[in-house]
DNA sequence: TGAATTAACGTAAGCACTTACGTAAGTACT
DNA sequence: AGTACTTACGTAAGTGCTTACGTTAATTCA
C-alpha cells in the first residue's frame, strides 16, 4: 500500500479503486449494523429514482454515469427483493420506466439518519484529509485503513437515532442560528440582499414584534435549522428564512419547521400564506410542494428579493402526506409534473 | 453524473470508482498509441518487481493491496505474456519467486518517457483540480470527461520522446537551476545546511575555481537536471548535487549526469571519487550501484553533512550495466542485497 | 518425532461491472 | 408506405477483482 503511494500519479487508478471498495465495504457494514438489507451499489439507482421519480433505464444509467446493462441487471435485482416496480412506458413501448415500490418508498424513507450519518462521517474524515489531491488520498486511505471512518458512521448514527428532532420558539440566545443557518446557503448559492441582512440581524424587531413567528430545530440540544413565519399584511403571511444545517439534512427537520410554520399560521387565523424561492433549490421546493404550497404562474408581484423567481401559495387541499409517509417521493412526482 | 456530485459525500464510492476505471482506460489508451502491448491493471505488479526485484506471491499482494490471488493469477497472465518468470523459493518450497523476464525487463525500460509523460500529464490535471477534496475529485472529473488528460498525456510523451536528453556542461545562465533543482529535494527531505547554500548559491567559487565540474541535463532547451563533481584534495573528487527534476524522471537523466560526472574525473586522472547521501533515497541510492559506487562500512570521517549515513566509493570495476540495458534491474537485485 | 497449526498459493466460483450482440420500437426520409 | 436509421433495452459472455476452499510445505508444540 505504501508502495503505491511511492508510485505518485502512476498508481491513481488504482488507489481510487482501492478508495472505492473500502466505502463500498463501510457503506455495505453500516447497513448491516444498523439492520437494513441494502446493497451499497444500488445506492445510486435507488437513490435517483427516489429523489426524481419515476425513470427509465437509460436516463438513471447516463445520470449514474453505467451502461444500460448495469442498471437494467441492478433493477432486475432490485425488483426482485422487492424495491423497485417496472412497467412500459405507454408512450414509448421501448422504454420501461423504474419506480419505487410502495414497500421500496417505505424502506428508504427509513434511512434517512443512516445517511445522514455517513454524510457526516464521510464529511469529517474528507475534511480531515486537506491539502492537495494527491495528500488528501493519502489522508482519506489512513481514515479508512485504521477503521476510523466506520466508527465514526456509527458512533454519527447512534447519536442521530437517539436524539430527536424538537422544533421550538424563538429565544433570545439562538438568535445567531437564525443569521448562522440562512446565511450558509444564502451565501453559497446567491448572495446577501440588504433585507437579508436586516431580517437575519434583527429578527425581534423585523419578525416577532410585527406579528411574525420564528422556529428553531433543535436535534440533541443542538440547533440544526430554523425558519420564520412573517406577517406581510393583516391575514398574509409569509413563510422565509428556512434553513437546515446540511450536514443534518434528511432528518426531517425541514419538514418539521414547514409544519410547526403552518400550524402557527393557523393558530393565527390567518387568510394567505405565501412563499418566494428560487427554482435551483429544488429539494426545498419538492418540500414545499409536499407541505401544501402550490405553484403560481407569475412571481409575486414587487417581491422583495432579486434571488425569487418562484412564487407558491399555501392550500391545505394540497397537501401530499405527513411527514412521516416518505414525502420525498410524492415530491418527486411532482417535479416530474414541474418538468 | 452531475447527479452523483449532488449527492456529495453520499456517492463517494462511486465516483472513486468511475475516476479509477476513467484512469485505467487513459492509461490503455497511452499504451496502445504508443504501441506498447501492456494492460495498465499490470502496473502495480510489473512495477513492483521492477524497482523492489524478484518477489513472492504474498509480498507483492500487501504491497500493492490485494489479495493473492489477483496477484496469482495476474502473474500467470503476465507469465503467458512473456513478462514474468516464476520459480520456486529453494528456501521455502511454497513460495514462488516472481521476476522480471529478459524480455521483460527489455520492454519495460522502454516505458520511461511514457510513465514520465502520464505522470507530468496527471500531475498538471491533479494540479488543476485544487481546493477541498471533493472540489478536487469534481476537478479531475472534468479533466477525464472531456478528454483533456488523454491529450496531454499525448503531447508530453510526443515532446519527451522526440527531444533527447543532453548533458553541458556548466554556464553562468544557468545558475540559479542548480540551486532551485537541489533546493527541491533537500526541502522535501531534509534540510538545507548552511554548506549547501554556500555551495548552491557561488557554484563558480566554491565548485569550479577549486577544480571541479558542474553538468546540466536539457530536454529540449529546458534544464531538467544538475550534478556537480567536486574537488575534495588532489586526486579525490566528491560526487554531489545531483538531482532531476520529479517531472522528468524515468527520462534516464540521472544516469546521463552521473555517467558525465564519471567522464570527467577520469579525464582529470582523478584517484578516488566517493559520495555522500542518504538511505532513504532509495532511487539514487540504486542509481549509484548501478553506476559503480560501492558501499562502505562506515560513514565517512568529518562527513561536511548531518544527512549523510550513507558512504559510497567509486569502483569501476563494480559497474552494473550501461544506461541503455535496464540499470532498474541490476539495481533492484542490488537493494535486495542491502536488504 | 509425530500431530496440530499456520502460511503460501492455486483454483473455482461469485460479483459488479463491462462490451458485444440481438430485437423490437420509434423516427426520418424518400 | 416503405426503407434506412436510431434508440431502448435485455441477454450473454468477458474482465478484474473478490471470497471460499483445498493442497502442500513450514512451524510449533507436546
Amino acid at each position: 500500500m505504501m508502495f503505491l503511494q511511492s508510485q505518485g500519479e502512476l498508481a491513481l487508478g488504482s488507489r481510487f479503486k482501492m478508495l472505492s471498495e473500502a466505502l463500498y465495504a463501510i457503506a455495505n457494514e453500516v447497513y448491516r449494523a444498523t439492520g437494513v438489507e441494502l446493497d451499497a451499489h444500488a445506492f445510486p439507482l435507488l437513490r435517483y429514482v427516489q429523489v426524481k421519480g419515476p425513470a427509465t433505464v437509460t436516463q438513471i444509467a447516463q445520470a449514474i454515469g453505467q451502461t444500460h446493462s448495469a442498471v437494467s441487471q441492478m433493477a432486475a435485482k432490485l425488483q426482485r427483493t422487492g424495491w423497485l416496480t417496472r412497467k412500459t412506458d405507454r408512450a414509448d413501448a421501448r422504454r420501461g420506466v423504474l419506480d419505487l415500490s410502495v414497500d421500496g418508498e417505505r424502506r428508504l424513507a427509513g434511512l434517512g439518519p443512516i445517511w445522514c450519518a455517513i454524510r457526516r462521517g464521510a464529511g469529517a474524515a474528507v475534511a480531515r484529509s486537506t491539502g492537495p489531491l494527491l495528500d488528501g488520498l493519502s489522508g482519506l486511505e489512513r481514515e479508512l485503513g485504521d477503521g476510523r471512518l466506520l466508527r465514526e458512521i456509527l458512533a454519527q448514527h447512534k447519536r442521530l437515532t437517539t436524539a430527536r428532532v424538537e422544533i421550538k420558539p424563538f429565544r433570545p440566545i439562538w438568535r445567531e442560528h437564525f443569521l448562522r443557518l440562512n446565511a450558509q446557503w444564502l451565501e453559497r448559492y446567491f448572495a446577501i440582499e440588504p433585507i437579508d441582512h436586516e431580517i437575519l440581524e434583527q429578527p425581534e424587531r423585523c419578525v416577532l414584534k410585527p406579528g411574525g413567528a420564528i422556529f428553531f430545530a433543535l436535534l440533541g440540544g443542538e440547533v440544526i435549522g430554523t425558519g420564520a413565519l412573517l406577517k406581510e399584511s393583516p391575514g398574509v403571511y409569509e413563510l422565509s428564512k428556512m434553513a437546515v444545517e446540511p450536514g443534518f439534512r434528511g432528518m426531517g427537520a425541514g419538514r418539521a419547521l414547514l409544519d410547526a410554520a403552518i400550524a402557527e399560521f393557523h393558530k393565527r387565523r390567518g387568510k394567505t400564506l405565501f412563499l418566494e424561492s428560487n427554482s435551483r433549490l429544488t429539494p426545498a421546493l419538492t418540500l414545499y410542494e409536499n407541505a401544501g404550497f402550490v405553484h403560481q404562474s407569475t412571481t409575486r408581484a414587487n417581491s422583495h428579493y432579486q434571488r425569487a423567481d418562484v412564487y407558491m401559495i399555501y392550500d391545505a387541499k394540497a397537501k401530499r402526506g405527513a411527514q412521516s409517509k416518505s414525502p420525498a417521493r410524492a415530491g418527486a412526482r411532482a417535479a416530474k409534473k414541474r418538468g
